[in-house]
RNA sequence: GCGGGCGUCGUUCAGCGGUAGAACGUCAGCCUUUCAAGCGGAAUGUCGGGAGUUCGAUCCUCCUCGCCCGCCCCA
C-alpha cells in the first residue's frame, strides 16, 4: 500500500509566509501523525520571480521552525541543495526533480497526450487582446470567460486543430489552452464537504504560458500525481482552483493508458489581519507606501527623487559602518528606481518597503517568519500560536481549560483533518506575544541564555559584541566578525537571568539591557528621573547615593555578584531608614541613566564593578553642581 | 458582475437541540527596588438578522444581511 504524501509547495518569490508556515506544518503534522510522508516541492515556473536564494531561504525557515521534510530539497552542511528522494523499495519511482522548472520534459509529454485527445490547443491571442476582452467584460459588469474559438472542437483532435499545432511549431508565439469540460465538477473537500460548481462556469484556462512553462495548475496536478502526494491542504483561498485541477486529473492519463487519481482535498482557513483583510505580503508595502504619502502630504519638498537621494546616502553611510558586522541586517539593496513605481501602487517590491521604513523609522508589519525570527519570537512560539489558528486539539488541561500549549511533536501525534475549523482566522498579535513570553519563560536560564546570545549575535551584534567582551574592531576581524567567546558565558547568564522574566521577545532582552552599552563617561541622565530620585526631598537620592557609592567601593571584585550586591544595597536602605527603593533608583539612575533597568543586583553585576563605579562616580560629579 | 466560502465575548477557538466555556486582551487587587513578570479575581456575548420545525435552537430548514476569497501567460 502507498504511503500517504502531504507536501508544501511554495514558489520561491521571497521568504516563507507565515499563512505558508501554517499550511507547512499541518501538512508535516498530518503526515507525520499518519505514518506518512511530508514532501517539499518548489513551484519556480515563474522565471522572472523566482529565485534559487528564496528557495533556500524558505527551506532554511522551515528547518528553523523544525519543519524537516521527507522528500525533496534540504540543505546539506556544506550548504548546497541536496535532495531526498524516494528510496529504491518504497514501492515508489524515484521523482528526480523537485524544482518544476527542471521538470518541464514531463510537463510536455503529459500535454503531448492532452493534445492528441483533443483537450488542449494552442491560442495565439496576444496578451494585449485578452487583456482588451476582460476590460471589456468588467465595465460591462460580465463575468469574462475566455471564449472558445470556432474552430476547435471539444475532445477532438480535428484538422483545424492540427493547422493550429502547425503555426506553434512554426514559431508562432502562443500560449496552450486546456478544453474545458462542460460539466459540473464536485470538489469532495475534507473540511468543507462537497463543494459544487455548475457547468459553464469553467473556461479553457492556460495550461503552458508563451515561454513554455506550465501555469500553476498544470505542474500542480501532473506534481501531485507523479510524485506519489495523496493529500493535498491548503489555504481557502485555493480553494476555486480545485475544480480547474480536477477537470484537469479526469483528462490527464499516464502513457499506460491509467488515469489520474484524485488526491484528497483539505482547505483550510484564511489568516487575516485583524482588519479582516487577508494577511499579505502586501501589507508592507501599503504601510511603507503610506509612510512616504504622509510624509510627503506634510512636507511638499518630499517627492520621489528626493526619497532616493536620501536613501542612497543614507545606505552608503550604512555600508561604511556596518563593515563586517552586518550579519543578518538586510542590506540596503533595494533598486530604489523601483519606488516612483511604487508610490503610485504600480508594484509592491518588498526591498523597496523596506527601506523606506527605514528611512522614516517605522515597523513594517511582520508577515514573513523571518520577520517574526528577526524580532525576536521563537519558533516553538509560532508554531503553536500559528496551530491553533484554524485547528485545535479540542482537548481539556488537568484543571478543566481548553488545552492550547503545545509543541510540534504534540501536532505530530494529535493532529488531524476533522478539526479543522472553516472560518477564517486573525492573526492576534497579542495572543502570540503571550505565547512568545510564556515560551521564553519556559527556557532554563541557560538555555535561554544560549539562544538569547545566539539571536543577539545575529541580529543585535554590536549589543552581543559588547557583551562578549570584544570591543576592538582589530578582535572582531580576527574572527571574522563573529566572535563566540565560552558558551557559558557568566556575563550572558547573569543579564539573562535578569532579563529573561520581562522579555516577551529576545528583543526585549535587547532593549532593557541597552544600559549595558552605555558609556561609562555618558552625563545624559533622563531629566525626569533625576528629579524624582536623585534631587527630590533635598537631594536625598544622592545623599544615599554617595553612602552606596562608598560602601560599594568596598567590596571587591571577587564577591561582586548580584546576592551581595544586593544584601548590600538592603543595609544600606535600612540603616538610612528609608527602605531598599530609595538606594536602589538612586543607584539605578546613576548607572542606566533612566528610571528603568532589569534588577538592581544584576545589573551592578552584570556591568562588573569598574563600570559600575565609573557610573557612579560619572554620575555624581555630573550632578554635583 | 459571476462563482465560492464563512458569520459564537475586542481577538483566537470550544460547545452542535435543553438559553454558552477557555485562552489572549481589558479592568481593579495582591506582590514588588524601577519596568515587567507572577498570583488570585472581575467584567464583557439578545451565539449576524428574520421566519419556520420543535415542549425547547447558538446547534436543524428557509430567507436575508454582512464579511472574506477567487475570477492573471502569479502561484
Amino acid at each position: 500500500m502507498p504511503p500517504l504524501v502531504t507536501r508544501f509547495a511554495p514558489s520561491p518569490t521571497g521568504h516563507l509566509h507565515i499563512g505558508g508556515a501554517r499550511t507547512a506544518l499541518f501538512c508535516w503534522a498530518f503526515a507525520k501523525k499518519s505514518g506518512g510522508r511530508f514532501m517539499l516541492r518548489i513551484e519556480d515556473t515563474d522565471a522572472a520571480r523566482s529565485s534559487l536564494e528564496s528557495a533556500r531561504g524558505i527551506i532554511e525557515d522551515l528547518h528553523w521552525l523544525g519543519i524537516v521534510n521527507d522528500l525533496g530539497p534540504f540543505i546539506k552542511p556544506d550548504g548546497t541543495i541536496g535532495q531526498h528522494d524516494w528510496e529504491p523499495n518504497s514501492g515508489r519511482p524515484p521523482v528526480g526533480e523537485y524544482f518544476q522548472a527542471r521538470r518541464v520534459a514531463i510537463y510536455n509529454a503529459y500535454l503531448e497526450r492532452l493534445i492528441t485527445s483533443g483537450r488542449a490547443y494552442p491560442a495565439f491571442d496576444t496578451n494585449e487582446e485578452t487583456e482588451k476582452q476582460r476590460a471589456a467584460a468588467v465595465a460591462a459588469k460580465q463575468t469574462y470567460r475566455y471564449p472558445r474559438p470556432a474552430d476547435i472542437e471539444f475532445g477532438k483532435y480535428t484538422p483545424a486543430m492540427q493547422e493550429r499545432w502547425k503555426r506553434a511549431e512554426a514559431g508562432e508565439r502562443h500560449v496552450v489552452r486546456f478544453a474545458a469540460p462542460n460539466e459540473e465538477i464536485v470538489v469532495h473537500d475534507e473540511v468543507l464537504g462537497d463543494v459544487r460548481y455548475a457547468p459553464g462556469e469553467m473556461d479553457d484556462f492556460v495550461i503552458r504560458k508563451a515561454d513554455g512553462f506550465p501555469t500553476y495548475h498544470f505542474a500542480v496536478v501532473i506534481d501531485d500525481e507523479t510524485m506519489g502526494v495523496t493529500h493535498v491542504l491548503r489555504a481557502q483561498e485555493h480553494l476555486n482552483n480545485t475544480p480547474r485541477h480536477v477537470a484537469l486529473q479526469k483528462a490527464l492519463t499516464h502513457p499506460d493508458g491509467t488515469a489520474f487519481r484524485i488526491p484528497l482535498y483539505a482547505h483550510m482557513p484564511i489568516i487575516c489581519n485583524m482588519d479582516a483583510s487577508k494577511m499579505s505580503k502586501r501589507d508592507k508595502a501599503k504601510a511603507a507606501r503610506k509612510a512616504a504619502k504622509d510624509a510627503m502630504a506634510k512636507d511638499k519638498s518630499v517627492t520621489a527623487e528626493s526619497l532616493i537621494e536620501a536613501m542612497n546616502a543614507q545606505s552608503s553611510k550604512q555600508q561604511s559602518s556596518n563593515q563586517g558586522t552586518s550579519q543578518g541586517t538586510s542590506a540596503v539593496g533595494a533598486d530604489l528606481s523601483l519606488l516612483p513605481a511604487f508610490l503610485s501602487g504600480d508594484n509592491d517590491n518588498v526591498q523597496v518597503a523596506e527601506a523606506l521604513a527605514a528611512h522614516f523609522k517605522i515597523a513594517l508589519p511582520e508577515i514573513e517568519v523571518w520577520d517574526f525570527k528577526k524580532n525576536g519570537y521563537l519558533p516553538e512560539a509560532i508554531c503553536n500560536f500559528v496551530a491553533l489558528l484554524g485547528w485545535n486539539p479540542g482537548l481539556k488541561t488537568p484543571d478543566g481549560k481548553d488545552l492550547e500549549k503545545f509543541d510540534n511533536a504534540f501536532l505530530a501525534s494529535h493532529f488531524g483533518l476533522d478539526r479543522i475549523g472553516k472560518t477564517a482566522s486573525k492573526f492576534d498579535r497579542n495572543k502570540l506575544l503571550s505565547f512568545n513570553a510564556d515560551a521564553i519563560n519556559g527556557l532554563s536560564d541557560e538555555e535561554f541564555a544560549k539562544r538569547w546570545r545566539e539571536w543577539c549575535t545575529e541580529f543585535e551584534p554590536a549589543f552581543a559584541q559588547k557583551l562578549d567582551g570584544v570591543d576592538s574592531p582589530s578582535q572582531r576581524e580576527g574572527a571574522g566578525g563573529r566572535v563566540l567567546s565560552s558558551p557559558s558565558s557568566p556575563r550572558w547568564l547573569a543579564l539573562a537571568k535578569a532579563v529573561k522574566a520581562r522579555a516577551k521577545t529576545l528583543r526585549d532582552g535587547v532593549k532593557s539591557s541597552a544600559f549595558v552599552l552605555r558609556d561609562d563617561a555618558a552625563t545624559d541622565f533622563d531629566p525626569a528621573a533625576v528629579e524624582k530620585n536623585l534631587k527630590a526631598n533635598n537631594n536625598q537620592g544622592l545623599t544615599l547615593l554617595r553612602t552606596a557609592f562608598e560602601r560599594l567601593q568596598g567590596v571587591d571584585e571577587a564577591t561582586w555578584n548580584a546576592a551581595t550586591l544586593h544584601a548590600l544595597i538592603e543595609q544600606v536602605g535600612q540603616q538610612a531608614g528609608t527602605g531598599l527603593g530609595p538606594v536602589s533608583q538612586a543607584i539605578r539612575v546613576a548607572i542606566a541613566g533612566a528610571a528603568v533597568s532589569p534588577p538592581l543586583g544584576e545589573s551592578l553585576a552584570v556591568l562588573g564593578r569598574r563600570s559600575s563605579l565609573a557610573r557612579i562616580d560619572t554620575c555624581q560629579k555630573t550632578l554635583a553642581t
